[in-house]
DNA sequence: CATGAATGAGGGTTCATTCAT
DNA sequence: TATGAATGAACCCTCATTCAT
């Protein structure tokens, strides 16, 4: 293992612990030595691989944004029918939660505007564009008679997001239900509710 | 107006404005100095309403938990049927938001737990008294044939609450849909996922 | 005494004391504690009157840069000969040293550019007005016959300004000598130094 | 080239940018990060050359403390006149600044005492040395009759070395005068400033 | 009640220095 | 000898809190 590889996993472990501790107190109630004791280090020890406590924040962010919309848009190049995408994505929601809890729970909860104007908007472009391609998958479900007519299809794709967003507050692994189970219960929900009632047409 | 009428009328002016505070930038990143700047007074003007800034949380938190709650119980309490009592509890959860859309941002996004166990324990019993109170409705529809058969009552809940207060995040009066046009797609959405499909009983 | 005056006059003891250990001790070697030691305060009360270390550097040298400009205005403003006019601004120049020993100190030695360019840039400017009254005041000594020919103007000045300067290095009021009998020798030297040979003309 | 003269070598030139960065920006605004980047090195790698920061200063300062007095020694040890030794001395002085700024910069200006006592009563007994060897040649001058009779000798002195060393300020090589033209104005206005008026004996 | 002033604990950051490799 | 890494003390600065007026 080369020198310069023991100092990126160092940054990914210093990232990781950081990422952990933003997401479960925040940002401001993290503090640096909080961070390097996770690490069994001293705080001063942690600017010898991060300019900031700012600079850790917007590393971890810029390292992980787009992982999301690269597995969204993977699902919807699919062949599938949109009623079994909508299915799949949503399922793609929940298991990107499960594996990097940390990073979205930053993404959802942490205010970036106050913290790092330019990643905020790094992190905001992408949501867009995660949100405009639900966008597409849900028009094309309308338009091919898959789904209701009379559905507002931003809100449906907010209501869709807000939906899978929300287990970050409460799904935890291990517990009651596994996370097919809730993804089931939530595709469910979702494609019965916007499901056309009569055929393709009425 | 009594002098302790006067104080109270200044305890709640305060209450609102960091309130305000706590819901736009966060606990920690808001300092007593923009507190009293909001309501022109000193920072240290504020310790004759409030013990500490955990104070000021504590009691703003207290003031106000159990409203939601009371407000579901006056929609439960009525003689309409459940999809009736679903579509209103829905447009009650947005109103209430819009209302007092600070409360509910500190309420789900702030981590009380790190600030005053006792009070995070308090707002967690009152979230649990409301799910209950949706877990109640549902389980009636359920029962009374309104609502699927195979849904999981607690992840219904859950997903139903999770997508109201996702509006939090991005719902804006005065933005492109009115408050009541967002409830009744939400409703739709939500009655539609739930509904028997099939008549009652089967 | 209104509270705004008070609060000015806290302002000015704190530039003081700041001026004189930037002048014994360097900026960088002068700690705020230091700073709020001279004046039995805490290091954190100062920020009350200043935002940071740097910012008292620059309001010192702010409130103070331009008076040894004005004070060499007002001898060239007089009637007097050239001769007596340069005897008259050297010992204005000890006594402003004299006076400010704290500002003039950090005006010469303290490398205002890695602190403040725009301060920096003040003070070279004012210091270049200085020097380019100085330089008139020789030009005319030259042209009015009073002072050798073959003098460089521009060498001169720097020479004069340099004299003067060096007395921040070793004169102390008290010492063998007094500023007056130093500022007469030093007059001495220079006019002898500068002085016509023969009459004027020649 | 044996070890140890490799090694000689090298401290030498941690020596050099060091002295160069010490005179730039300071003792204290320079880091050992500093130093070593100027010679591609790590901050550690410099303590095998030296024992700490200020052990470099140190080791700056005493090895080259004491040149500047030999040089004046060399030029008093001459059969020159006084007037001419003044002027080969001043030129001298200009000289050694020209080559060597650097450490005479930090003799002028860096709070030495602040640093190490030792170190700075070794440099101001060469300075009470240097100045006393131009004592000795400005009274030698006086009793000669080549000087006015009526000079403070030790001012004098002051004078002239505070007037060289001012040139540490702003004289650049390849500026509009070079170091001769300036050295030969400096001894002009010296010469004509203390020289006797009338004839020796006058 | 309200304010201006001050406090002091604590957090982010810097940097000379050390040390295993 | 040289390096990458780590340390820890110290510094600047912030801010909740206190208090005399």
């Amino acid at each position: 293992m080369t020198v310069s590889e023991k100092r990126a996993r160092k940054v990914e472990q210093i990232h990781a612990a950081a990422a952990r501790l933003f997401a479960e107190r925040g940002f401001h109630a993290t503090r640096m030595a909080d961070i390097a004791a996770a690490l069994d280090m001293q705080a001063g020890s942690l600017y010898y691989y991060a300019e900031s406590k700012e600079d850790l924040l917007v590393g971890i962010v810029e390292s992980r944004v787009g992982v999301a919309v690269a597995s969204l848009r993977d699902v919807l190049a699919s062949e599938a029918s949109v009623t079994d995408k909508i299915r799949t994505a949503i399922t793609a929601h929940l298991r990107a939660f499960q594996e990097d809890a940390d990073i979205y729970s930053i993404f959802n909860f942490e205010r970036l505007g106050d913290i790092s104007p330019e990643v905020a908007e790094h992190v905001d472009r992408r949501g867009r564009e995660y949100e405009a391609l639900w966008g597409d998958l849900v028009r094309a479900g309308v338009q091919g008679g898959e789904l209701r007519r009379d559905i507002d299809v931003r809100v449906t794709v907010k209501a869709i997001v807000g939906l899978c967003n929300s287990t970050l507050l409460w799904f935890r692994p291990g517990g009651r239900l596994s996370l097919d189970e809730v993804s089931g219960e939530f595709a469910a929900l979702v494609l019965a509710g916007l499901a056309a009632t009569g055929g393709p047409g009425t």
